[in-house]
DNA sequence: CTGCTTTGGTTGTACTATGCAACCAACAAA
DNA sequence: TTTGTTGGTTGCATAGTACAACCAAAGCAG
C-alpha cells in the first residue's frame, strides 16, 4: 500500500523526468539544427529511417513520424535534389515509390553516425558500463510505451 | 583494462541511448506542438522559465535558450497579447524590462503542469519507485554534462 | 561634460518547416 | 463500370527562426 511520502517521492521523480526530457528535446533542436551541410535534423532522421528500413514509401515515413504526407513529399524532394536518395516505382503498386538512400546518402549517414557516436562517447566517457546499459534500457522502455 | 567485447557493448549502449533520445526529441515536437490553446511548446517553455526565475529580462531568456533576441521579443509580445505576462521597467536599467507571468499566466502554467504530470503519471504507472529515481538521476546527469 | 561604444529591445525581411486542402493517377471493391 | 480509397504533388497559409538595421539608455574615456 502506497504511503503519502512514497507517493510524494514518485511525484518528484516524475516531475524531474519530465523536466529533464523537455530539456533534452529543447537542446536537440537547438544543437542539431544543422547536422550536416544542407541536412537538417528532420531530413537526417528521414534518411536514417530509410536506411534502417532498407527503403520504404513516403506514406510509411509520414505515418512513422506523424508528419503530413505533403511535408514528407517536400523533404524527400529536397533529399532527392541533393542526390542522397533514389526513388524507384513500387512494382506492387504503381502509385507508390520506394525511396532508398543513394550511395552518397549511405556515405553521409555513416559519416554523421560516426561523428555523433564520437560525441556521445566523450560525453558518456565516465559512465560505468552497467549505468550505460540501464540508462539505455530505461529510455527504450519509456519510448516503447506508445 | 577494457576488453574488445566490453568496448563493443559500450558502443551498443551508446548507440541505443542516442537513438532513443532522438526519438524523445522527435516525439516531443509532434506531441506538444500545441500544448494549450494559443500556446506552443516554445511560448510555454519561456513562460515556465519566467515562473522558475521569478521574472527576468528578454535578454536572459535569449541567452538561456540560445535564441535570437528578436525571436524572444516576438514570443514575449505574443504572451503579452494573450495577457499571460506582465512587463515592468527594470528599475536598475531603464532600457530593460522585467517580464513576469501574470496571474492568468500562473494559472495556465499550473493547469498545464498538472495535466502533463497526470500524463506522465499514467505513462510511468507501472515503474517501480527505484527505477523512477534512477531514471531521473541518469537524465539529470546526462543533461548536467554541459 | 562630451562623444564613442555597448547593451536591451523592436521591427523589417527572408527562409524553413509544417499542415490543410485541392488535385491527379492508380488501385480496389461494389 | 462506377465509386470510393490511397500515394503523391502542389498551392496556399502560418509559425518559428535568424540576421540586420535601428532606437534609446548606459557606461566609459578623454
Amino acid at each position: 500500500m502506497p504511503t503519502p511520502t512514497r507517493t510524494a517521492a514518485r511525484s518528484e521523480s516524475i516531475d524531474s523526468i519530465q523536466r529533464e526530457l523537455t530539456a533534452v528535446a529543447r537542446r536537440a533542436r537547438s544543437v542539431t539544427a544543422q547536422i550536416h551541410p544542407g541536412l537538417t535534423l528532420v531530413t537526417y532522421t528521414l534518411l536514417d529511417h530509410l536506411h534502417e528500413r532498407g527503403g520504404c514509401r513516403g506514406t510509411d515515413l509520414a505515418a512513422h513520424f506523424l508528419l503530413d504526407k505533403s511535408t514528407v513529399s517536400r523533404q524527400i524532394a529536397a533529399l532527392d535534389k541533393l542526390g542522397l536518395v533514389e526513388r524507384t516505382a513500387d512494382p506492387e503498386d504503381l502509385r507508390g515509390q520506394i525511396i532508398r538512400p543513394s550511395a552518397a546518402g549511405e556515405q553521409l549517414l555513416a559519416d554523421v553516425r560516426e561523428r555523433r557516436h564520437q560525441a556521445f562517447l566523450s560525453r558518456l566517457a565516465d559512465w560505468p558500463d552497467d549505468d550505460l546499459e540501464r540508462f539505455a534500457s530505461y529510455l527504450a522502455l519509456y519510448n516503447a510505451h506508445t
